[in-house]
DNA sequence: CTGTGTGCAAACACTTTGCAGGTGT
DNA sequence: ACACCTGCAAAGTGTTTGCACACAG
């Protein structure tokens, strides 16, 4: 699947901006910030115009967005349509996705109805504990 | 418990505002942002104060700090030492524990290693869903 | 050609910080 | 008395918006 498969999907118009947005995203496998992303991108982009398009492609259930404890927002391409957790290192400021984890198939409290969640645990990931700098 | 035990058991001092923001979260069945302190405390008292207590209250385990979709940091006297999930309702606003739901005990992967974690489920509650304002 | 996307700059919202004066212990 | 807390104002970040021009379909 290209960025551009993707974009023509969901019948969005293929800008290079989009394009470049979208190839950055799904070469990581770590969820990017907008500032993130402004730095890796090979080509130009305004900041303002990145975060219209992110806006637009999760809206569009292209990008999962997910928020941290540093408030910023991140994004990640949606590979794993199931509920799963996130975890974010305080050393490397990584964040990436648990999807080993099963979540149990909680219920919510009669009358509660869910749209999305996020859940995300924060501390130190296998790499950078190995690594240790201790 | 009140205000001015917590704040002694956690040698803080006692001033007025530490007093006001203490007494008005335990009050609260739901987590409050700084703009809700602020409105609903009843003495005055400035944001930048309210921002530094909160943070040293956080960082003194008296409250749970968290972080929703909308970007703003809120916060609950730490009442359940478990962790658990969150819910904040699109409607009302109003973000709450849900203690009942018990996460199942999962594991990390070999190496990570968990500092704290946040669990938000975003929807309607039940408050809201009943008086459906459809 | 027409509507949508882009860049730029300005505006916004939330949070932090420096400093001088005030308060708790 | 001294360290810590507060209020005020200014600065910092992350994000959004208005507008004129550019580009995709």
């Amino acid at each position: 699947m290209t960025a551009i498969q993707i974009l023509e999907n969901n019948s969005l118009s293929k800008t290079q901006s989009r394009q470049d947005i979208l190839e950055l995203l799904m070469q990581s496998n770590v969820a990017l910030s907008e500032e993130e992303i402004k730095k890796q991108l090979s080509r130009n982009c305004d900041r303002a115009t990145i975060y219209r398009n992110l806006k637009k492609f999760t809206k569009t259930g292209i990008l999962h967005r997910l928020i941290t404890d540093d408030l910023k927002t991140r994004y990640m391409i949606k590979k794993y349509p199931e509920e799963h957790l996130h975890f974010k290192c305080d050393d490397c400021g990584n964040v990436m996705c648990l999807t080993q984890i099963n979540i149990g198939n909680y219920e919510l409290p009669e009358g509660f109805e869910k749209k999305e969640s996020n859940f995300l645990i924060i501390g130190t990931c296998a790499n950078c504990k190995n690594t240790s700098n201790v």
